[in-house]
RNA sequence: AGGCGCGUAGCUCAGCGGUUAGAGCACUUGCUUGACAUGCAAGGGGUCGGUGGUUCGAUUCCACUCGCGCCUACCA
């Protein structure tokens, strides 16, 4: 074996092995356990936030598949509507084309081919991150089976009547050309201006005052509101104003929705511009008026779908760009002597989430899943229990946003993604069905009838909302629904809770009338160092094969400065990432970045991602990979015990115990979904117990003529199946450098099998709890490290034998000392141990205390008095300090009174060891005069 | 406005109604000890954001408060 471990040489070799072997299928007659991946977006590739869940589900699936259940990981993409088509627009774009060119059919070829070219950078990162999901599962949602259960799920939701089409306000993308859903908008504060207008009273006998801060849609006014207590306004409810610039006659109506303290209490109503005022219009029933068109330019203009008369809205502004719009009409007004004042104003934009474009309430025909009637069964589930959140807290958002619901708008205006299985006759009649000729067969419309399938696409979420039973075969009865569905656990982050994880619950009900996965496990997500999301546009992100496989400096700033939306930026990008990572990334393979990952997945909703623990991880993977050199080397082409026997030594039967207790640590975190304090027991375990000290402590039995054959073989047995064991235990998170290893090991402890992947995970049981072990081994401990303290604070080099003697040591304590001299002796580098007689006057030494007993080392010529005499003073003062804590609590009558009896034995039991702790401290400074 | 989260060592984070609050990294000192310098050994470093309450006992539970962040809904 080389020195130290190099990821580069296994990974991708092991990886194709265990493809090859099919060793991903679900195999075995164990009970089902599955998971679904989120599907990314086909052409996009993997982040840090995917790389973090894959890890996890990859460390479940490869647990519970050890642990003999059924596995499946089930793998695949999505298409990404919008991304996806804009990603092939801005190429044609490059090439002076618009899809419009091309037409529907062959722009979706397009796509179609990107999707070819680009989708297959994701399986590339997911086989480096040693996903083990299934790959002859694979799915997209474009897929014909898919696609078939999408518009099985459309025809059945509209014929129940809970899909309609309707002509209302949308978010409409004025760039995009397409309406989006809610959860598309993004609102942040900008600074704008409030504008007060003066509308004219109807009969000349004076003004109003309005406030907006879209002056632009005062074309499309339909009435002016006040608040009915408002006693200011309330003697012009009900009359009439002289709408500017149009000369409109509009009424003044009183709602409660207008807030008399904001602006001047008096409210323009745009109902075609405004989802406010439309709600305010649907109350008062006033007219919808459309000034705008798709790119939100200002048009002549409709009335509820009628022409307005020509001439009402001023011919300069026909045309105009919104924003152009806006200030053509402050002008006008101010012209008109109409504009009362400007105020600075903030106020929430709403904005596309993929164009950045501000978006224009609009009215459109779009199609709508009624949702009220889909959310009751699906807040039921989580309600009571069918399916439950991890961290639990998380079930909170969820019944928030599910109780607030509003329909869903599931039409976009794209070529590309699942198009709505409706048509139209040339009398605008709408038909659904799962075919044109289903549809006319079903409507009795012969081929004399022209039929026009409806244009538009569903959002990608639609066909994402079935991923969990499409993937599976539905609509069709297959074995593998029956056996996989309900899923066993949901990874995902909770910034998709409504976008996807409440939408797959609802559909999951409505159309299996089970639940689609019985957990949801909720990830936090991953920032960078200093707490910021990862993104292209700040310039911070990572490539997962950056830090598996390193990268130098300048690949990584092309790669963070290319291609961004705001060139500008691209200096201080640049900048940046020259002073973070100054040579580049170091390579540190995929087990250390999983590891990694494991061991910050905690509950907290922010992970940031700290280079110096990969590092850290890393040296564990090569701590690991030399831990195995050591016991290899100690092992082969010697006897080794059958195993099953019972062990040998006081360090065998420790390490035992120490594993079953580690086992039952990890096994109970991850039943919690905590991979952070398993990764914890894992990693302390192996460094702090198996290397630290129990390799160590075979040393001795192993190296030196101390103990005999029959020992020697039954320590190798247990040093190689702990190891064994461990490298089992330790493999769901790090499947490389286990796999690699535990060949090796398994070969040399005669342990069957060809593959960690396909061995059983190691029990609690098998390594039962050994107390009087533990205790015995505490005491060898507690002995070397009080030697090592002196060693290490007296500066006595660790190459110098050391004489030491054993003072007032107990019958127990001197039975230890003889039988682990052999121990002792190596661990704390002794030259001899010999026991004072009762009354004999030792020499002048330097102390530890191990209970009762005192460690003294003689002092001649080896340590500074003046130094020691320090160090028993700070000990002194130390457990003087303590002395007085456990006095003042004993001395509390309360605390006799009320604490559990155990409690304030234990405290007695202290403040006796604390006495006489004190009293020898004092005696070995007395000493030393 | 409503909901949620966070605040513990220089940094990143665990933890918990009961010994002296832990880990990794960083720092100091010593070490080519036969698996490993991606290492070994020893050490320094925290009034657990603040105030109050419950309790024999609070970093832990409760209330209030300060600071930071996120989500949902938003007043034109």
């Amino acid at each position: 074996m080389e020195k130290t471990y190099h990821p580069a040489s296994i990974e991708q070799r092991l990886y194709a092995e265990w493809e090859r072997r099919g060793l991903f299928a679900p195999a075995g007659d164990g009970a089902p356990y599955c998971i679904m991946i989120p599907p990314p977006n086909v052409t996009g590739t993997l982040h840090m936030g995917h790389a973090f869940q894959h890890t996890l589900m990859d460390a479940l699936t490869r647990y519970h598949r050890m642990r003999g259940h059924r596995a499946l990981w089930q793998p695949g993409t999505d298409h990404a509507g919008i991304a996806t088509q804009m990603v092939v627009e801005r190429q044609l774009d490059a090439a002076g084309q618009h899809r419009s060119d091309l037409g529907r059919e062959a722009f979706i070829a397009r796509v179609w081919d990107w999707k070819e070219q680009s989708g297959g950078t994701i399986s590339r990162q997911m086989r480096r991150l040693g996903d083990s999901v299934d790959w002859s599962r694979e799915r997209f949602t474009m897929d014909a089976g898919l696609s078939a259960a999408v518009t099985e799920v459309f025809v059945a939701l509209h014929e129940e009547g809970l899909i309609y089409r309707g002509k209302r306000l949308v978010n409409w993308d004025p760039v995009l050309h397409t309406a989006l859903s809610d959860l598309e908008v993004v609102a942040e504060p900008e600074q704008g201006q409030l504008w007060h207008f003066r509308y004219p009273l109807a009969d000349g006998s004076g003004h109003l005052v309005v406030a907006t801060t879209r002056p632009e849609t005062l074309l499309g006014d339909t009435a002016v509101a006040v608040n009915p207590e408002d006693e200011r306004y309330r003697h012009l409810v009900g009359r009439q104003v002289r709408l500017p610039l149009t000369g409109r006659l509009v009424p003044v109506i009183a709602d409660a929705y207008v807030d008399p303290a904001f602006g001047s209490g008096c409210v323009k109503i745009t109902p075609g511009h405004d989802f406010n005022d439309y709600e305010v219009g649907r109350r008062h029933d006033l007219p919808l008026i459309n000034v705008m068109d798709r790119d939100a330019r200002i048009t002549a203009g409709d009335c509820d779908g009628k022409a307005l008369p020509a001439g009402e809205i001023p011919a300069m502004l026909v045309g105009l760009d919104r924003f152009e719009a806006r200030h053509q009409v402050v002008a006008l007004m101010q012209d008109a002597g109409l504009l009362e004042k400007v105020d600075a104003h903030s106020l929430p934009v709403p904005r596309g989430d993929r164009s950045n474009a501000v978006l224009e309430p609009w009215l459109t025909d779009q199609w709508y899943v009624k949702i009220a009637p889909l959310a009751a069964p699906a807040i039921a589930a989580v309600e009571d229990g069918r399916i439950r959140f991890v961290p639990d807290n998380w079930a909170k958002t969820y019944f928030q946003w599910m109780h607030n619901i509003q329909d869903w708008c599931i039409s976009r205006q794209l070529w590309w993604g699942h198009r709505i299985p409706a048509w139209y006759d040339a009398a605008g009649r709408v038909y659904v069905g799962r075919s044109e000729a289903e549809v006319r067969s079903r409507h009795g419309l012969g081929s004399n009838v022209s039929l026009r399938q409806d244009e538009d696409v569903l959002d990608t979420w639609f066909s994402s909302a079935l991923w969990p039973f499409s993937t599976l075969g539905w609509p069709q009865k297959t074995p593998e629904l029956a056996a996989f569905y309900p899923t066993s656990v949901l990874v995902t982050g909770f910034d998709i809770i409504f976008f996807w994880v409440a939408r797959m619950i609802m559909m999951g009900l409505k159309f299996t009338g089970e639940v689609p996965f019985r957990e949801v496990y909720i990830t936090g997500l991953i920032r960078d160092e200093h707490g910021e999301k990862m993104s292209k546009s700040k310039g911070n992100i990572l490539d997962p094969l950056d830090l598996i496989d390193g990268v130098d400096l300048e690949t990584l700033v092309a790669k963070r400065s290319s291609g961004l939306m705001q060139p500008q930026l691209r200096p201080q990008i640049e900048k940046a990432t020259r002073r973070q990572f100054p040579a580049g990334i170091p390579e540190f393979g995929t087990d250390a970045l999983r590891f990694t990952f494991a061991a910050l997945a905690s509950t907290g909703r922010d992970i940031r991602f700290d280079l110096n623990r990969i590092e850290g991880y890393r040296n564990f993977c090569n701590k690991l990979w030399n831990a195995t050199r050591y016991v290899l080397m100690s092992v082969e082409g010697q006897p080794l015990a059958a195993p099953g026997r019972a062990p040998a030594t006081l360090p065998d039967r420790w390490i035992r115990s120490r594993l079953g207790q580690a086992l039952a640590s990890v096994h109970e975190q991850l039943a919690l979904y905590r991979f952070d304090l398993a990764a914890r027991a894992l990693y302390e375990f192996t460094w702090n117990e198996y290397c630290d000290w129990y390799l160590e402590l075979t040393k001795p039995v192993l190296q030196g003529d101390a103990a005999d054959a029959a020992t020697r073989a039954a320590t190798r047995r247990t040093l190689i199946e702990v190891l064994e064991a461990l490298l089992r235990a330790l493999h769901p998170l790090m499947p490389f450098i286990t796999e690699e290893l535990w060949r090796k090991v398994a070969a040399a402890a005669g342990v069957g099998g060809d593959s960690v992947m396909l061995q059983p995970y190691p029990e609690a049981a098998g390594f039962p709890a050994d107390a009087a072990a533990e205790a015995e081994l505490a005491w060898v401990q507690g002995f070397v490290l009080g030697i090592r303290q002196i060693r290490g604070e007296m500066n006595i080099p660790p190459s110098k034998p050391l004489p030491v003697l054993l003072q007032d040591a107990a019958a127990a304590d001197r039975q230890r000392a003889a039988d682990h001299w052999y121990l002792l002796r190596q661990l704390a580098r002794l030259d001899s141990l010999r026991l004072l007689d009762s009354g004999e006057e030792p020499p002048v030494s330097a102390t530890a205390l191990l209970g009762g007993t005192r460690i003294l080392v003689p002092m001649a010529g080896l340590i500074d008095l003046a130094a020691e005499r320090e160090r028993l003073a700070k000990a002194l003062t130390r457990a003087e300090a303590d002395r007085g804590r456990v006095e003042a609590k004993l001395a509390n009558r309360q605390f006799a009174e009320h604490a559990p009896p155990a409690v304030v034995a234990r405290e007695r039991e202290r403040l006796q060891a604390v006495e006489q702790e004190i009293r020898q401290l004092g005696e070995q400074l007395a000493r030393l005069g």
